[in-house]
DNA sequence: ATATATAAAAATGTCGACATTATTAGCTTG
DNA sequence: CAAGCTAATAATGTCGACATTTTTATATAT
């Protein structure tokens, strides 16, 4: 039997793209475990499509490294390590800095003014980051496309939106355990503001030096947290 | 009906990763050409599966961008632009600057000891090349391995092979028209001696310059030849 | 003749069915 | 009682079938 012929969604997409961002959301914020059996009777419980659509939904999160398959059993979560979970982020510490360092070559008016406004609504929202961390978490992140998107490279971005996935999958691991510990918060406002300042002076190395600790600097949180030894069993 | 019971493949893979490979030399090497559909009636006729394979395979090479979908109205060949050639060569020396500037910094005598391994077997098949192409470009690919791979980190390796696949499209676009001109080919193995050179002796910022225009050059021969104004219909 | 509407043909996307393979449970034996 | 074998149970991977949609071909009207 086919789908009911009222359909529940208008979208353009067929059910397995719906599926990908369903299911890449369910990894990423960690309903699913890393290492988890992903069995075929509970994907088509949870998201109501048939094999084919999941097959297909897997398979594109295969190469995103989000899930793993081994013939004959099936896909399973990909597991974290420390050790990925470090390269991960330094790997993004430098696709950002590298981002940034072409930004500011080419950087013109309207790049500042999309980072003002980004800035902006990022610090409208910073006393109510406990209240919506994920709304807090859009907005910082839009803060920083805002400044990568100046390298003006679509590839260059793809992969930093990729790599950024795949840490988000390892932060919030963790921030479901240690909740925004506002000392943290505090000084990463700063360093947004001293990045600020070194990106609209056009001072490159400084910037990108600034870049580089700032995004190190959760690695370096989450690796004594209490989310990654939980994650060494 | 199944397939036959004696397995042409003694593969641990099941079909699609098969498919996966086939269907993507295909598409790099012009197979299939740029914007051409994929209709699942040919697809199944030359790999001899069935469509859930295929769309697995599909799906696949969808992130990788090697494909584009459009909903109800099937597969087709990433198209190609100048643009994008252009945009991916440009990142890709951006990347493999970054993977020689972090080997550097981390470069042992094993790192030295596999580039002059490499660069061996690539300067014995030096005259070879209009020969046998593929075995020279296989020598090449693995000569720059060996030094990116001093970078020692996975996720970067990662996005340097993804970007090698989409560059060696346009590359292998090119190739089938432009063949081999000597004078491009023997510039290329000085560049290559001089990057050696730069790299025992530890010259960051001169390798990282030296790598740049050695991964620029083609883009810029790309971009007047035949190959590429053909592409632009 | 061009445009519009209609019918026919082709192609896609999804499901259920089934063969194959892995996993578990129960049983035997040293 | 542990270790190995066997039977059962469960899960995967692939195909053919079918409904839906797109594309092509044909007919009609302005």
């Amino acid at each position: 039997m086919n789908r009911s012929p009222v359909e529940v969604d208008n979208n353009r997409n067929n059910s397995a793209l719906i599926v990908v961002g369903e299911l890449k959301q369910d990894i990423l914020n960690g309903y699913f475990q890393p290492g988890e059996k992903l069995k075929m009777a509970r994907l088509k419980e949870r998201y109501q499509v048939g094999v084919s659509p999941l097959r297909e939904a897997l398979s594109q999160l295969l190469i995103e490294q989000l899930v793993v398959v081994e013939n004959q059993r099936g896909f399973k979560v990909h597991p974290v390590s420390r050790e990925e979970m470090l390269d991960i982020y330094a790997t993004r510490a430098e696709i950002e800095a590298l981002c940034i360092g072409l930004a500011i070559e080419k950087g013109d008016d309207e790049w500042d003014a999309g980072i003002m406004a980004a800035a902006h609504k990022m610090r409208k929202f910073g006393g109510l980051v406990e209240k919506d961390p994920q709304e807090w978490e859009r907005r910082h992140q839009a803060f920083h496309t805002s400044i990568a998107i100046g390298c003006d490279s679509p590839t260059l971005m793809q992969v930093r939106r990729s790599l950024y996935e795949k840490a988000s999958r390892y932060r919030n691991l963790w921030l479901n355990k240690n909740m925004a510990e506002s000392t943290v918060f505090d000084a990463n406002q700063k360093e947004h503001e001293s990045l600020i300042e070194a990106l609209l002076e056009r001072e490159s190395i400084n910037a990108r030096e600034l870049i580089r600790e700032h995004l190190l600097s959760p690695s370096r949180a989450l690796e004594t947290s209490q989310g990654l030894t939980a994650l060494d069993r």
